[in-house]
DNA sequence: GCAGTGATCATA
DNA sequence: ATGATCACTGCC
């Protein structure tokens, strides 16, 4: 099957359709030297104003003013003083959601992905396509849905009711070998 | 279990 | 200007 580079179509569907279809897909970054792809194998929804866990619930604010457009360009922010987390807007512009992308590949945890792939705010509101450097391809690797787990999202217990609701997809168990390997390309372009 | 670390935002 | 908070990680 050849690849194909996910447009703002997928992502404007709902966060939690997103979510879970974002398992198996992969994850591209682009660097000078080549690309290097991770399937995505862990991810969170944040959706809407209502959401407390989801950023957007405290207002329109100049940070998560990307979660406002509309699906298909990453939101990136700082935390903790030193990581940087990854999420892909979903849904309709003025309807904040979006999916964090909390492993790839070989890295298992959100802040480990950005560190390694080196990705920080240069991506924020950003299209999630290969103009930006950072996208997300279908390369055909199918994923049963028997292997995606659903559980409450992790540190959000501050989020009363909304902590736990099911909004974290994990494959289990995680693929092999392949996943999180380098692949160097000739430059494209 | 909890320190580290700093952008962000509400409050003043 | 100040202080609280925080979608994490790695060490104790």
């Amino acid at each position: 099957m050849k690849p194909r580079v996910l447009d703002a179509s997928f992502f404007a569907r709902p966060a939690l359709v997103v979510a879970k279809d974002l398992i198996g897909k992969s994850l591209v970054r682009r660097f000078d030297d080549g690309d290097v792809r991770a399937i995505i194998t862990e991810t969170e929804a944040y959706i809407g104003p209502h959401d407390l866990a989801c950023h957007a619930s405290k207002g329109r604010t100049a940070r998560t003013e990307p979660m406002f457009a509309p699906g298909g360009c990453w939101y990136v922010y700082f935390i903790y003083g030193m990581h940087w987390m990854l999420n892909a807007v979903t849904e309709g512009q003025d309807y904040p959601a979006a999916v964090l992308i909390r492993g790839a590949g070989q890295w298992i945890g959100p802040a480990k992905l950005t560190k390694a792939l080196e990705i920080s705010k240069q991506f924020n509101a950003q299209p999630i396509s290969p103009e930006s450097g950072l996208w997300i391809e279908d390369r055909g690797n199918k994923v049963s849905p028997r292997k995606i787990k659903r559980t409450p999202r992790i540190n959000v217990d501050y989020a009363g009711d909304w902590a736990a609701k099911p909004y974290r997809f994990v494959m289990s168990p995680l693929p092999e070998g392949e996943a999180g390997k380098r692949v160097v390309k000739s430059r494209v372009r």
